[in-house]
DNA sequence: CTCGTTTTATACGCTGCCGTATAAGACGAG
DNA sequence: CTCGTCTTATACGGCAGCGTATAAAACGAG
């Protein structure tokens, strides 16, 4: 048998790449070969045509972002609050992150791609849940907190304003906590600790 | 002289409507014109190029954005609280609200767009601040709560999970309240009125 | 009505991309 | 080394989109 030079899984890592690059409309057969060094000709062979990639594409970036990210949280240690800060980082890693901003807007537009990233989601969702549940007792709170966490994490990458005087990952950090339910003091009572 | 049958306005508003339908790429001459009912022969009397009618969409966006919110939002009277809410949904209104996200993800590959994308969301984050202080102290706590005003607006858009035996509404509605440091009886206390 | 101006339709060449067909090349078995 | 198989390169036809050029049509002034 010959080798595979350029095997699947090669065409749809390159398609990701470009995917998170360029958005779905840059994920072009010709292109990625170029990307790979080869020509088009080994592409059908693996692929029906441009949109079995596209499917192929997202079965693995679907099948990695659920198992990859909940797995590694499952077995780890700790208290709630660090592991879905954990959490947010492994499935928002930054090369995880173009990918998913990309994923999000493309779901917008192909109900296949929104129906997938429904389940990501939600199991996201349902591990952002049972973290906050950890320490808040109002099942609506939960639920509105989740919410939070989970719009702060995509939301933030989407919004260009800037912060003067702060960092963007100082405020970040503020805005957790105040997800999370940890206090801090104010600046106008005295130096330190509270009551 | 004769008559404009299809003018400069009409390009840039069907451009924006298919902006917001298909994102960037789908903003194309002759798509545009057979929406139209016409073809691209007159296209180009208006504009050097696709790229020009582009840059004319831009421009439209970011001075409609800013000047017909704020100034609305200005005019009108109430609570901070509810001048917030206003301006939340007036700036991500039905109509305004699909250009937007395409904005933002537009914004992601092109530093043009990210420069007024940014212009427009500093103005929008500075009149979250100014209704946030008014209730809010500590500047640094009035910043993280405008973030997550922000990115609870923006981000819930993106955000394909459930919540199962409420509505995104409800959710939505509460998390608003957190932001806006509203409180809710603990439904473990009694039936109604705290201490 | 006639004419000149403004606006639009039509036709063209060009590029990039898709999917197919076929030839060339690499590789391992024997 | 030779052969067959697996993989890739090349060539093709087709379609869609851009930007240009030129002809046609609408419109208002006189």
């Amino acid at each position: 048998m010959g080798a595979l030079r350029t095997p699947r899984e090669k065409w749809i890592q390159e398609g990701l790449r470009a995917l998170a690059a360029g958005g779905v409309d840059a994920v072009r057969v010709e292109a990625l070969a170029k990307a790979l060094g080869v020509t088009k000709g080994g592409f059908y062979g693996y692929f029906a045509d441009r949109n079995a990639l596209l499917e192929n594409m997202l079965d693995t970036w679907e099948h990695e972002s659920i198992d990859a990210v909940l797995q590694r949280v499952e077995h780890v240690g700790g208290d709630a609050r660090d592991r879905i800060r954990l959490a947010g980082r492994l499935t928002f890693s930054d090369d995880r992150l173009l990918i998913e901003l990309a994923m999000r807007d493309w779901a917008r537009r192909d109900r296949g791609v929104a129906e997938r990233l429904r389940r990501v989601d939600n199991q996201r969702m349902q591990l952002a849940r049972e973290m906050i549940g950890t320490f808040c007792s109002d099942p609506d709170e939960v639920e509105a907190r989740s919410l939070l966490a989970f719009c702060l994490a995509i939301g933030h990458h989407f919004l260009a304003a800037e912060h003067p005087g702060r960092t963007r990952v100082d405020v970040h950090a503020r805005a957790a906590d105040l997800i999370l339910g940890l206090p801090h003091d104010d600046p106008a009572d005295g130096p330190s600790s509270g009551p």
